[in-house]
RNA sequence: GCGCUCGUAGCUCAGUGGAUAGAGCAGCGGACUUCUAAUCCGCAGGUCGUAGGUUCGAAUCCUACCGAGCGCACCA
């Protein structure tokens, strides 16, 4: 990338000042390249003088005057220029810039790196509860770690994207008691649903759907009881399904769906709690078993093992986290959890920790909440509430592309608001028509060039002189440097706005040059091979945040 | 009470140590006999929650306070 480039030299220039005795020897501190919107600054700029004001003990000026007088001259820069208070500014060379068209059309990968190192990485995500349909909620956790994945992937990490389904304990028990209530009463038979049980509509519906696909419509139904397991498992696969299409329908899919039960059988929190036990972190109090992560700087203890001898959320947790970093021996993992998953962090990592495992192998990101609204009213998004609003009711109104790009245009730490009154005026407004815009026109550029027999060529490129183009150009190679910004930060907020800029940037130069010009064949060759590179960066980029790329709208 | 996150233009948000704080929407004014006007160009709009501190330099780092959201279970 042309940052580092740039730091190369700067580095090289201040070492070689330091040979020649105009600077003292000291430590060179990493050189930091920024990039500039506005103009006058250059393409890009560095702040070393400052920096080293302290080191050299000259003022900022005279630092980066010596600086620059020991840069190299390279192909990639055309002048360095020393501004006020000590900034130098770099700008691009003009036919290095266009030439960087050809670079971009003869890559199959271009914007990918290396720095996964072909690592094994596991991004956790969504994990809904499966008693009831995804949310508006777990849609921003779909679109953060899908966009994630895909970027990691350009990385070079071996991506695994997994749903942990939690299919054991309280909850589920509570849904089986609630579908076997639901299911009662349309065979006659009069049982209330549970005192905190699913109250939305669609158990009824899921009950509906059980009682026509079997002719003997009683079949679950049994004497003395209130709920029954092959009913509950056959609600809880239909839930799940469920929660596959509506993702789908965002486009959304998993490598893996885990199931929490599967850590029950494979023995497994017996085995942490062993290694717990072994390493002194385990207490039997109040007829309970506690994990002592006070002992590691936590601000209390947790509960493992209940009176009754069951196993909490937590150590299923913990099972599960020892499962992917031991057992399935993933470098790396990535969690994405809600907000209000937050306690749960350093008690987790405490664990990991006690259980021996370098926690710095678990990076979590967490995303603030979304509150539902309809106009000024607050729709709750709980489960057990009568009122749900699936996420698919949510984007059959909105459309998929509208709904992946209002998620990720938000940086994670920033609390949402939906309002569903607003959401299909909102999405008449969302910059996503505005990006594929962009793509669509390109698109029919590229059409009528195949009409009108012209075809793009890397021959003439230095006939791209105007402004607009070179501004496009060098939005197209910010790409890379992107890719390893969302990657760094695990921001993927990043992509719709870059992708807003680099749409801006094509449609300034689309009104400003006209591409298919018959008198001017040279030009126009050059011209398509710039909307080409164009078309692969926007391409890429949709797609990296989730959204088609349309040939026409 | 303690912990995490947030407070930036009328609205929705970028920017987390640098130069004149940027986009989109809304507002105002312009631009289509020319490859898609779902577009472009221009104007207007901000004591970056408040008060201190660190620094050559602070929206950005530190402290306190104010306001909003979330969390502090033998729920998940």
């Amino acid at each position: 990338m042309i940052e580092e480039e740039i730091s190369k030299l700067i580095y090289k220039s201040v070492s070689r000042a330091q040979t020649a005795g105009e600077f003292t020897i000291f430590e060179i501190p990493k050189i930091k390249i920024d990039t500039s919107q506005i103009s006058g600054h250059g393409d890009y700029s560095s702040n070393i003088a400052m920096q080293l004001k302290s080191l050299v003990n000259k003022n900022p000026i005279e630092i980066a005057e010596t600086i620059i007088t020991n840069i190299t001259t390279t192909t990639i820069i055309d002048e360095i220029v020393l501004a006020k208070p000590g900034f130098i500014n770099f700008y691009l060379n003009k036919s290095w810039l266009s030439q960087q068209i050809k670079t971009i059309n003869s890559s199959s990968s271009y914007g990918n790196n290396n720095t996964g190192n072909n690592n094994k990485m596991l991004i956790e995500y969504v994990s809904a509860n499966p008693t009831g349909p995804v949310h508006i909620g777990n849609g921003r956790g779909a679109s953060i770690g899908s966009s994630l994945a895909k970027v990691l992937r350009k990385c070079n990490f071996m991506i695994e994207e997994e749903f942990y389904i939690n299919d054991t304990g309280n909850q589920i028990s509570l849904f089986g008691q609630t579908l076997y209530a639901r299911y009662s009463q349309l065979n006659g038979k009069e049982i209330k649903i549970p005192e905190n049980g699913y109250r939305g509509a669609y158990m009824i519906d899921l009950a509906k759907l059980i009682k026509h696909k079997y002719k003997d419509s009683s079949i679950f139904i049994e004497e003395n009881n209130n709920q029954n397991q092959e009913l509950t498992a056959l609600g809880l696969s239909i839930m799940i399904d469920d929660m596959k299409n509506e993702l789908k329908g965002i486009g959304v899919e998993f490598t893996n769906w885990f199931y929490e039960s599967d850590l029950h059988k494979r023995k497994t929190i017996a085995a942490i709690i062993k290694k717990l036990s072994t390493n002194n972190f385990i207490e039997k109090k109040e007829n309970a078993l506690w994990f002592q992560s006070s002992k590691l700087g936590d601000s209390k203890d947790n509960v493992l093992l209940r009176t009754d001898g069951t196993p909490t959320y937590f150590s299923a947790d913990i099972a599960y986290h020892y499962n992917k970093l031991f057992e399935r021996k993933f470098d790396k993992i990535i969690n994405i959890w809600g907000a209000d998953h937050q306690g749960h962090v350093s008690r987790l990592k405490k664990a990991i920790e006690a259980i021996g495992i370098d926690q710095n192998r678990i990076e979590i990101l967490l995303y603030q909440l979304i509150t539902l609204k309809r106009g000024e009213k607050i729709v709750p998004l709980s489960k057990r509430a009568g009122e749900i609003i699936s996420l698919k009711e949510i984007f059959t109104e909105t459309g998929k592309d509208a709904m992946r790009f209002f998620f990720l245009s938000q940086s994670a730490n920033q609390a949402m608001e939906f309002d569903l009154e607003l959401a299909k005026k909102q999405t008449k407004d969302n910059p996503v028509y505005y990006v594929q815009y962009a793509h669509a026109r390109i698109c029919a550029v590229l059409k009528k060039a195949t009409e009108e027999k012209i075809t793009s060529s890397h021959e003439n490129l230095s006939t791209i002189q105007e402004e607009s183009e070179l501004a496009l150009i060098k939005k197209l190679i910010y790409f890379p440097q992107l890719i390893t910004k969302v990657a760094e930060e695990l921001a993927p907020h990043h992509l719709p706005h870059y992708s807003i800029e680099l749409a801006h940037a094509f449609h300034h130069f689309y009104t400003n040059c006209k591409v298919i010009d018959i008198k001017n064949k040279k030009l126009s060759e050059a011209r398509l091979a710039l909307l080409e590179a164009c078309k692969i960066v926007l391409a890429s980029t949709l797609d990296l945040i989730g959204v088609e790329a349309p040939e026409k709208m």
